[in-house]
DNA sequence: CGCGATACTGTCAGCGCTGACAGAATATCA
DNA sequence: TGATATTCTGTCAGCGCTGACAGTATCGCG
């Protein structure tokens, strides 16, 4: 496996070692036959450029850090079907772009584990896929590092390029959707802290506090299906049943679902589910799950665009996508 | 973000590069005082070693490379929730050993593509995902490769050291339960040139073959939730159903339950499932998957364990974890 | 006080590659 | 034919860091 080195290839083919660089690089100022000639060589010898070299070199690495904080939920982490449609459309869309995908979860400690990752000079650009309970410590970075995009809610007034759906529309299409199946009693799943959540949850609310005779309240609960199911169970048990459920993931609704059936109680019958996202899965359940969708491959390859042209120094806005509510069989 | 290199580190504290590079690395030939003060101010400053010239000069880049290869299934790719779990377990070891994960998705062109992503020069070692359809790719550089590991099927005589479950063991007892339970027509689902899969149907037909007035066929299926499902339903309406089913992924399993549930046949009561992996999700279908479990976080732990050992140049042997059959509700 | 041992610190080459610059070879034209 | 433009190729410095080696200061001890 000893790989051919750029000084041997050159040796071979007996040309200098910049002229067998620029034949391998396409550069314009080398004969035809010359590129050629190398290029055949190269390939017979199985050479290959040495990449943290040629990274040193021109100072650009060719690889995007696409990291995950895991501030409020340790152990969501990758495991979560969302991050995960996510994660493959951004590998693919980074591939198709000659980037390198260099993968991180973080536990945030103290408050440079960006600059951290920013400042090993390993990726010329970093994705971020969520806010967490970050927002402060990436904004501050946000300020003075161009070369950034991150999944989740945008802000006003924030120096954060941000692609997301339109969160507050989501949670009031969920919410009008109860309402008109004649939900009176709803409730939120999910933790109001974080903020792509608190914006869906602030939508749901809004929609209901101009419909007559509707109440609505918030649940806690976290991200990952066993907790989920658990602190569901334990609320059911300790309280009465809502009508209508705007659960903050799907993930969460499908342990709603679980949890309510558990207790007797009917989906959609008594009790309506609503989740978000449409992971794969949402289809899936029985019954069908009624979402919120977001687009993550579309979503995914606007984070890959929006990154690339701020890193061509290109001044770019964020987005936010528009929700779209899938009507299955919960809701 | 301009941070401080460690020349500029090294004026600082009035001394030179390389005691200060000695400083931070906890080189102990420098006097302790020194050191702290370094460190001190390093901290102060912001300092960050530049990774890759550290990785250009020490030949290492303390990258781990995981390669995902998209033989027969290109769009299975990561959405998959085992290859996903997989994923976060191969993240959280690696992190915890200090080495930085490198996300590579690749569809196999030619017989070089993993040459490429060795000779690159970006990684230490590589982590394959899957055998997919390229076993003899595989072993043509297992053989001169040391540094790789790889999630898959066992081969006797391989050069490959191989992580996974003991398949031939899973597809036995799936059948044994699926026999026991009095089901008499059985189907795998599943393509079967897989190695993986493969080894489960071989497990799946020996313990069949055993057994009295009991017959059972190979239904190849995708693994994608909706190719499983269109091919499951089209299956379905071409055929008499099996009561007894055995699917190569909780994945297949999950889709192949809807197309029952969507022909009116009732699970487990007129056809058993069992699935294969235990996904996060298999305890929360209607009705709760039956299935062959494979521990994903102690097998990624274990590919990096090996993998580390062969890096450092020990010798170590496959592993085949023994699967474990799950009993739910699906059959 | 002088000598070697001990404990640090500095010097220097170079990891493999790239690109500005200069130099060589060839073509173009009066 | 000589002067100039054009086209290609080689030379060389250096990206930021590390580690072998050499050098200097300090100490112990006869």
């Amino acid at each position: 496996m000893k790989s051919v080195g750029l000084v041997e290839l050159a040796k071979i083919a007996g040309v200098s070692v910049s002229t067998a660089s620029r034949a391998l690089s396409n550069h314009p100022r080398v004969a035809r036959g010359t590129r050629e000639r190398i290029v055949a060589l190269a390939q017979e010898h199985g050479f290959r450029l040495n990449q943290t070299a040629s990274a040193l070199r021109k100072q650009r690495t060719g690889a995007i850090g696409v990291v995950v904080p895991l501030g409020h939920e340790v152990d969501q982490a990758l495991s979560d079907p969302f991050f995960m449609g996510l994660l493959g459309g951004l590998a693919d869309a980074l591939t198709k772009r000659g980037y390198d995908l260099f993968l991180s979860r973080v536990v945030p400690q103290g408050p440079r584990w960006l600059d951290d990752i920013i400042a090993s000079g390993r990726v010329d650009g970093i994705i971020l896929i969520g806010q967490s309970d970050q927002l402060e410590a990436i904004e501050r970075i946000a300020g003075s590092y161009q070369r950034m995009v991150v999944w989740g809610a945008a802000r006003l007034g924030s120096d954060q390029i941000t692609v997301g759906t339109d969160n507050v529309t989501g949670g009031e299409l969920a919410a009008r959707h109860l309402i008109a199946r004649g939900c009176k009693k709803l409730a939120f799943l999910g933790n109001p802290e974080a903020p792509e959540f608190s914006d869906r949850y602030k939508g749901f609310h809004a929609a209901i506090a101009e419909a007559e005779g509707v109440t609505d309240m918030v649940v806690p609960i976290h991200l990952t299906m066993e907790d989920a199911y658990r602190e569901m169970t334990a609320y059911l048990a300790a309280n009465p049943a809502p009508d209508g459920i705007l659960a903050a993931s799907d993930v969460i609704a499908m342990s709603a679902m679980r949890a309510l059936a558990e207790r007797g109680l009917r989906v959609p019958e008594d009790v309506a589910v609503i989740g978000y996202d449409d992971i794969l899965l949402a289809g899936y359940t029985t019954p069908a799950l009624t979402t919120i969708r977001q687009d993550v491959v579309y979503g995914a390859n606007l984070l890959v665009e929006l990154l690339l042209a701020r890193i061509a120094g290109q001044n770019v806005g964020s987005v936010a996508m528009l929700p779209e509510l899938i009507v299955r069989d919960s809701a």
